[in-house]
DNA sequence: TCTGGGGTCCTAGGACCC
DNA sequence: TCTGGGGTCCTAGGACCC
């Protein structure tokens, strides 16, 4: 019998993911200051190394920014996710040339099961940095890569390696002497720690726990006991102890949302319907793509918080299906008939959106005693795989609903946006002879 | 003038049942 | 005048993540 394998982790990071993904069509982009926003242009999200110098914040609103353009040339790009969902996509391929036990944990990083590569590398250390510079090389992507014995040491490692340069890039927990890995933590806040958000932070502070040594020595009782199971478990993980499994498949999503800000302020149903279609019509695509159906769909609106003057509204309600549905049309007429229940004349909209719940696999779909109704679905079916794939082909909005209106002069702002270098023929980079 | 979007999990408390 | 106990299910809210 084979002794069961003591796991090892690596978590694979790419640095400021969105920026270097620019960095990677547009060079002129390397040693500057630049920040990725958010939709409608309106926090940074992703900062280069000399952003964050300037001390821009994550989340910094872009209009506070603009002293920043003028005095250092920073510069602010409209986020375009076509490019970097294409580009991720690419990173986690050549992740995947190394072991297929890859858990794809967001869109910038990685968790590897490598236990097993130690047969096959002199070290972990140097299948770090062979992963380092094959992704580099391959995509333009830089990384860092994290090792150790549970997901949440090796994101610590991760850390380490991205904060100490001298490490080159890659950092192994596994191998660390006690003495070097006590200073290392010590010398972290425990608000890095995986799990460990503003307000548990606050609460550890009130109890003397500040650094992640600190969290590792607290004793996982006692932690039980002022916090719930969840940071019960972090503790375990500090102290080497793995409660997190690599997730390599990943389960279907148990909700969908979609919602936007408005590049202006909206007034009218019309136009709120617009937009709220436009926004169904995304849902129910990302729907059927993991083949489920909703048994219920909540539409949401608000004003704009910020504007604390203004007359403030926001309400919400959810719309049961009794026949759950991936079909768009159906989807759009419940969540219009859920707008007409909360919409109220006479504020100005900030945002709307819709969240499809009590998802089920669409195969499960309950039959029905009226053999009509199973025909309806199969025309239902029908129609939406035609919309899917003609969609697909030509460019998402090529056929759509009639409800999401065509004029669209709500949508976000999007003002320094680069092409779709990599998934669109007409915005592919050009390379010029000299 | 301008402040993002999309997820998961856990817990407490109420409704309801026997 | 006396007024149980235990279980399940559901939901809202709070915490976290990127």
């Amino acid at each position: 019998m084979p002794e069961p394998a003591i796991p090892v982790y690596a978590l694979v990071d790419c640095n400021n993911f969105y920026v270097s993904a620019e960095r990677v069509f547009n060079p002129k982009l390397e040693d500057c200051p630049v920040v990725v926003l958010s939709n409608n242009d309106g926090c940074a999200v992703a900062r280069s190394a000399e952003a964050k110098a300037l001390g821009i914040q994550m989340g910094a609103p872009w209009f506070q920014l603009q002293p920043l353009v003028k005095q250092h040339g920073l510069i602010g790009l409209s986020s375009n996710y076509t490019l970097y969902g294409d580009m991720s996509a690419r990173v986690m391929q050549v992740l995947r040339t190394f072991t297929p036990d890859v858990e794809v944990y967001s869109i910038d990083e990685s968790f590897l099961r490598i236990e097993r590569m130690r047969q096959l590398w002199p070290c972990l250390v140097v299948m770090g940095q062979a992963i380092r510079t094959q992704v580099r090389q391959w995509t333009g992507i830089p990384v860092c890569v994290g090792i150790g014995p549970t997901k949440t040491l090796a994101k610590l490692a991760n850390h380490i390696a991205k904060k100490n340069p001298q490490f080159g890039g890659v950092f192994d927990m596994t191998t660390c002497p006690e003495g070097e890995l006590v200073s290392l933590l010590s010398a972290i806040d425990v608000s890095e720690t995986w799990g460990v958000g503003r307000r548990i932070a606050a609460k550890l502070d009130a109890m003397n726990i500040r650094t992640v040594e600190n969290l590792r020595r607290a004793s996982p009782k006692a932690i039980r006991l002022h916090f719930s199971v969840v940071l019960e478990r972090t503790v375990a993980e500090l102290q080497g102890i793995s409660c997190l499994a690599l997730e390599d498949v990943a389960p279907p999503k148990k909700q969908i949302v979609s919602s936007r800000s408005f590049g202006r302020m909206v007034m009218t149903y019309e136009e709120l319907g617009e937009a709220l279609s436009t926004y169904v019509l995304r849902a129910a695509e990302k729907l059927r793509v993991q083949k489920s159906v909703a048994g219920a769909l909540q539409v949401f609106v608000m004003t704009n918080v910020f504007r604390e003057t203004d007359p403030q509204y926001s309400n919400g309600i959810v719309i049961p299906l009794p026949n759950p549905t991936n079909d768009t049309l159906k989807l759009v007429a419940a969540a219009l008939y859920g707008l007409k229940r909360i919409y109220k004349p006479g504020y100005a909209y900030k945002k709307c959106g819709v969240m499809l719940m009590d998802l089920s696999p669409q195969h499960q779909r309950q039959g029905s005693l009226f053999s009509q109704v199973e025909d309806v679905a199969r025309h239902s079916d029908a129609l939406m795989s035609v919309l899917d794939s003609i969609n697909a082909r030509y460019g998402r909005d090529t056929l759509t609903v009639a409800a999401a209106g065509t004029r669209n002069t709500w949508v976000a702002r999007a003002e320094n946006k680069t092409p779709c270098y990599t998934t669109r023929w007409s915005e592919l980079p050009k390379a010029w002879a000299h």
